[in-house]
RNA sequence: GCCCAAGUGGCGGAAUUGGCAGACGCGCUAGGUUCAGGACCUAGUGGGCUUCGGCCCGUGGAGGUUCGAGUCCUCUCUUGGGCACCA
């Protein structure tokens, strides 16, 4: 009898299918447990990251159920997005038909694959049933103000014709197709995503369960920072100008002012000219600033722009030391960070310091070190060759201030500039609001009409979903597809009646995966996003697994709507995920796989060659689940051959161990049996302690092939037939072994359950437990060391924790007297249960 | 430039609290078996030396702490990732 996994695999497939074996039901059983993965966008077929991702979800799952946990395992499709768009226009096919074709495609290789989803609970985000939910929460944000619409500049991707998030703009470059991100001012929706920020970046500190990685990407992102905003005079206007520094300890030393080429004041200066210092002529100085403007924009990868300005002419007033400074316009200066315009410490800034350099402009160092000589730069800063960007003590050049701690610096001016006011404390952020328009078609249409007479009006929610229209053009070219199609676009206005205009804009896909989790709950209401009472009782995720590429994207969106929808008193809960795991990627040839660079592993001809549990044990056994790993094919035929040894095992001893107990006499066992009694019990403690707490899984393989190379070694030793009244303890071994391997190889161990003369599931089985009592040993074998080097070693008893017996018993081994003789012992160190360390001289 | 990971045999990786480095698997070597199927079984497999008892070296590199370091500390190199005019 050989193992032949195809006939086996698609024998339990159909068994589980037809018994509902995975169905997920509220308050049933013990504990809840939700497992989570990362939903695939039906992109065409499955591919190795997906197989990866999917195996180590499918090992929490199962292992949980064993463990009599009432588990939540769903899966879904991400299926709103432009590869299906962009796949429509070279083919000439409908978005809709290529994505039902590679949803049914990628799902009949998911259930091939033998994962344990509730498959009654599938969702796909481009059903009208789906994405209307993301209509309705858009209109609760609405009217929370969490939604909402203003003219901004924004990424605009020429190739694809849309507009990106700033999450999905890659060093200037498009996250998707790599072209060369532009900017276009345009009116576009947002979600005031800025409204949780504070939130968000400190619930960081309380996910200890997230890795630490993840957490530092979502913190510089957000990019808080605390300081202070100024308001400088100008000296020929009534208005100030107002900046934001960290370094408000710094003012001393500004000695000029920048503005970017998009503030108010310099675009004001661009319509009246510079002033009379600036020795240009009108149309020179506008003719710079339009160039400076340009350059400005996002930089080509690892490029450094050149810092280049002009000087306006104008004149700024330090509020603090009066001083006139001069008021430039630079590339290096953001408009969208800020208030547009900083002050300019050369001396101690990086930046500011490049910029004086170029442009001769003076250096005026203010801040000293604590401690230690003082630098020759103080009193030359002709000298310095780079900023200075110390916290220290203010040198006598500060006024009043001269002589306070940085830190004592910053509270004691943020005050006066409070109480003179000019100015005060302040907080800003790089993280900008979401914008959520995007000018295509395969989305879900953003629920909103402009009526000529009553404006922006919100489609009612009795006229949910705004479904997309089946007709339409896609080209690819000229804006929304949804703008051409008139029957879409005609509307009568909700309010008065009159004609009116639909929104053309789709929602971005982010929005369908920031809230999912919870249609699975409850997939086919039809009153509600999701049932309150199934979120309570399932939430939170326990554990959600993905790739680190949503580090940023996807799992800040996700918290967010997390605490708009608690805010909105549809949850309970303010963070949607316990546990985190980010799995690495499959590489081939030290990079991704991908179709492009044509060295793809596909997971269908691997199953067809080794079988599903092959595969799903090697992209586990293969490394941690965090790491990237390297395919390999030989990795996978030992796997098979590890599986091929597992039926072998089973296959010989059934027939002996026909109506044998797993439990009998433990005093008549064969030393041979103690031994791999004991390893048993020590594997059911590992793989355990593996799956539950460090998700290791390649090790918890390797401890489950260990066990079948002691059950091999052991039979040689006893055949089972030979085995007597101990082949009782066969059968619990061997028992225990398919229990444990059930997670990793499902279909395998049922059938080998089936083997050993079961007629239930391994899978409904509980989890194998280990007795302490039989890992302990009587007798241990101890290292001992001569001055630091392992000499020999020592079979003691475990009882045996006396120093002098220990010291002697070590010093009868023959290797260890050697290197003592003609020595004298000066000091011992004993560590039961570890080594005995012997010191001479 | 800044921040964070990681670096262990020919390869993937293990070593959970500072206690016998290299578990497990691949590959390779020898033998067996079957005989041409990427099959199976047994033994061996970090490097060097060996009187076959062992000995020396060895976890990117250099120092250090310790009876004892892959593990802790300092410096450094390399690779991967994140951030990068964020005031």
């Amino acid at each position: 009898m050989k193992y032949d996994p195809s006939s086996i695999e698609s024998k339990w497939q159909e068994r589980w299918a037809a018994d509902d074996v995975y169905r997920a039901t509220q308050g049933e059983g013990g504990d809840k447990y939700y497992c989570l993965e990362m939903l695939p966008y039906p992109s065409g077929k499955l591919h190795m990251g997906h197989v990866r991702n999917y195996s180590i979800g499918d090992v929490v799952a199962r292992f949980r159920r064993m463990r009599g946990f009432n588990v939540m395992h769903p899966m879904g499709f991400d299926s709103f997005g432009m590869p299906a768009e962009n796949a429509a226009i070279e083919h000439h096919t409908h978005p809709a038909i290529w994505t039902r074709q590679n949803i049914e495609v990628m799902r009949n290789q998911l259930q091939d694959m033998g994962f344990a989803y509730d498959w009654n609970r599938q969702i796909a985000s481009h059903m009208p049933e789906y994405y209307r939910w993301n209509q309705w929460l858009f209109l609760r944000f609405l009217e929370r103000d969490l939604a909402y619409r203003k003219e901004a500049l924004l990424n605009w991707c020429p190739s694809c014709e849309t507009v990106l998030a700033n999450e999905q703009v890659e060093e200037g470059l498009c996250w998707r197709c790599g072209s060369v991100v532009e900017e276009r001012r345009m009116s576009q929706w947002f979600f005031r995503i800025t409204a949780y920020i504070d939130e968000l970046l400190d619930g960081l500190d309380g996910l200890d369960g997230w890795p630490e990685r993840v957490r530092t990407m979502q913190r510089n992102w957000i990019g808080r920072s605390h300081g202070a905003r100024v308001t400088f005079g100008v000296d020929d206007s009534d208005e100030g100008l107002e900046i934001f520094t960290t370094r408000i300890d710094t003012i001393f030393g500004a000695t000029f002012m920048v503005l970017a080429p998009e503030h108010p004041l310099a675009r004001r200066w661009y319509e009246q000219g510079p002033g009379a210092d600036a020795g240009l002529d009108a149309e020179e100085f506008a003719d710079t600033i339009d160039k400076l403007e340009k350059m400005n924009r996002r930089q080509r990868p690892g490029e450094e722009g050149e810092k280049a300005g002009i000087f306006t002419g104008h004149y700024a007033v330090n509020p603090f030391s009066g001083e006139r400074l001069p008021i430039w316009i630079a590339n290096f200066v953001l408009m969208d960070y800020g208030t547009g315009a900083i002050m300019a410490v050369p001396a101690h800034d990086e930046r500011d310091f490049e910029f004086a350099r170029g442009c001769a402009l003076p250096i005026r160092p203010v801040i000293g070190p604590s401690e230690g000589d003082a630098p020759a730069w103080i009193n030359d800063p002709g000298a310095m060759e780079e900023a200075v960007p110390l916290y220290g003590v203010l040198l006598p050049a500060n006024g009043d201030y001269a002589g306070m701690t940085s830190e004592d610096a910053q509270q004691r001016m943020i005050e006066d500039a409070r109480a003179g006011g000019f100015g005060d404390a302040a907080v800003d952020y790089k993280i900008k609001d979401w914008g959520v328009s995007r000018q295509r078609y395969w989305g879900t249409p953003i629920p909103i009409i402009y009526c000529p007479d009553c404006g922006v009006v919100p489609v009612p929610d009795a006229d949910l979903p705004v479904t997309l229209p089946e007709e339409v053009e896609l080209t690819g070219e000229g804006g929304s597809p949804l703008g051409h199609v008139e029957s879409f676009v005609n509307v009568d206005c909700p309010t008065c009646g009159g004609a009116a205009r639909r929104e053309t804009d789709t929602m971005d896909t982010f929005v369908d995966s920031s809230w999912y989790y919870l249609r699975y709950l409850s997939p086919h209401d039809e009153e509600h996003p999701f049932d309150r009472s199934a979120a309570d009782y399932w939430l939170s995720v326990d554990i959600y697994i993905g790739g680190i590429t949503h580090a940023v994207l996807h799992l800040l969106y996700f918290r967010f709507f997390c605490k708009a929808m608690a805010d909105l008193g549809l949850l309970s809960v303010r963070e949607p995920v316990t546990r985190l795991l980010t799995q690495g990627m499959v590489l081939m040839g030290g990079t991704a796989m991908s179709k492009s660079k044509g060295n793809v592993v596909d997971p269908d001809e691997m199953v067809s060659r080794y079988g599903v549990d092959a595969t799903r044990i090697f992209v586990l056994f293969a490394a941690p689940p965090e790491r990237d790993f390297e395919w390999d094919e030989g990795g996978i035929i030992g796997c098979r051959r590890f599986l091929n040894r597992m039926f072998t095992l089973i296959a010989r001893s059934r027939a002996a161990l026909e109506g044998v107990a797993p439990s009998g006499d433990e005093g008549e066992l064969p030393e041979a049996l103690v031994e791999l009694r004991r390893k048993a019990h020590d594997t059911t403690r590992r793989v355990t302690d593996e799956v539950e707490q460090r998700l290791h899984f390649n090790t918890a393989v390797a401890a489950l092939m260990e066990l079948l190379n002691e059950c091999d070694a052991a039979v040689a030793a006893v055949p089972v037939a030979d085995a007597g009244t101990s082949a009782w303890l066969y059968r619990d071994v061997f028992e225990r072994l398919v229990a444990l391997l059930s997670p990793f190889a499902p279909h395998l161990a049922e059938e080998l359950w089936e083997m050993l003369g079961h007629r239930e599931y391994v899978a409904d089985q509980l989890w194998p437990t280990y007795d302490a009592g039989v890992l302990e040993r009587e007798t241990i074998s101890l290292a001992v060391q001569v001055d630091g080097k392992v000499r020999g070693s020592i079979e003691v008893s475990v009882d045996l924790d006396d120093n002098d017996a220990l010291v002697a018993e070590a010093l009868k081994e023959a290797n260890v007297a050697k290197h003592i003789d003609g020595r004298t012992i000066v000091r011992t160190v004993v560590v039961p249960g570890k080594i005995v360390s012997l010191i001479t001289q």
